[in-house]
DNA sequence: GCAAAAAGGATGACCTGTCAACAATAAAGT
DNA sequence: ACTTTATTGTTGACAGGTCATCCTTTTTGC
């Protein structure tokens, strides 16, 4: 008998829908499309280029490893999008006279104004994502997102 | 008075461990490197082709624009995934006789076989993720990733 | 003090995903 | 019947991001 077009069939997988690296993945695509959209009207940077403002004026100075480090990106990212923004004069690269290898980066006044321009916008669209949950559920969300990254910390180290 | 670097100062933005996207963002990209991983190792497809697998698993063949539609993918990249499994005989495509412009995608045997292959390891490794969290956080979680997608639906409408 | 290991940073090759434009076909409106 | 509009699927160009490698400087361990 034929079976894959007359009846549905049990699965490879049951239900993508349900998978929460699928759901995080079309979350996560949906997000940056939108970021990226507020950001370069309000402001002409990039998503990278507002999380390493976002970095610096949350932890002070740092170098790009550091950077990369605070935020868990690749920092051959960071070494891209860090000369980009030189190039734009948004950052001050200044030579740590202790290690000759780092470089300091703060934010110019030209970067803290642009970042500014983007502000508003961003806030209000945090708050919106935020206000689509209440109280518990936003702790809960925050939790399982910690959770997750402990878990795949762990499948790491087990390889 | 000097004031970036001597005292921490208030904020750009709080605190991007608390920003949603950006925690998302970060949870993407790690789980989606795990996952290309075990994909390459196991099988040694793609996670699109994985996708791709999935979709046409649990809801029937279908043509590359359902895909796309179904996974909210973009229809490029399902075109140019769809042409490498074609060429690696993962999949068959047979044009529909009701409409010219339709090709009915299925997976062949040995699109099956592979798709198989990598079944365990990524059913064990969804399984690790969601054994993280409890039932009552499990809940919360894909009712969030729900009421998330909802708002940005509507931020869309409203631009 | 010196060889080996590690960290900072830059870069080339590469892959993924997005956007816009396109040709071909189908559907809708007149 | 015919023009307009929408849909399917393909493609080129490109931004974003990852991986491996490299060079330089610093740190570690003998």
């Amino acid at each position: 008998m034929p079976d894959t077009n007359t009846l549905p069939k049990p699965l490879l997988i049951d239900d993508p829908q349900r998978l929460v690296t699928f759901r995080i993945a079309r979350l996560n695509a949906r997000l940056a499309s939108q970021a990226h959209r507020v950001l370069s009207q309000t402001a002409g940077i990039s998503l990278t280029q507002w999380r390493i403002f976002a970095s610096i004026d949350a932890m002070g100075p740092a170098s790009a490893a550091e950077i990369a480090r605070r935020m868990k990106l690749d920092k051959a990212l960071i070494s891209r999008t860090v000369s980009s923004m030189l190039k734009e004069d948004l950052l001050l690269s200044t030579p740590d006279p202790a290690d000759q290898r780092r470089h300091v980066l703060e934010i110019t006044e030209i970067g803290r104004a642009t970042a500014e321009r983007a502000r508003h916008a961003m806030r209000h669209r945090q708050e919106t994502l935020l206000g689509c949950m209440n109280d518990d559920q936003r702790e809960v969300i925050f939790k399982c997102f910690d959770l997750l990254e402990e878990t795949i910390d762990q499948m790491e180290r087990e390889q």
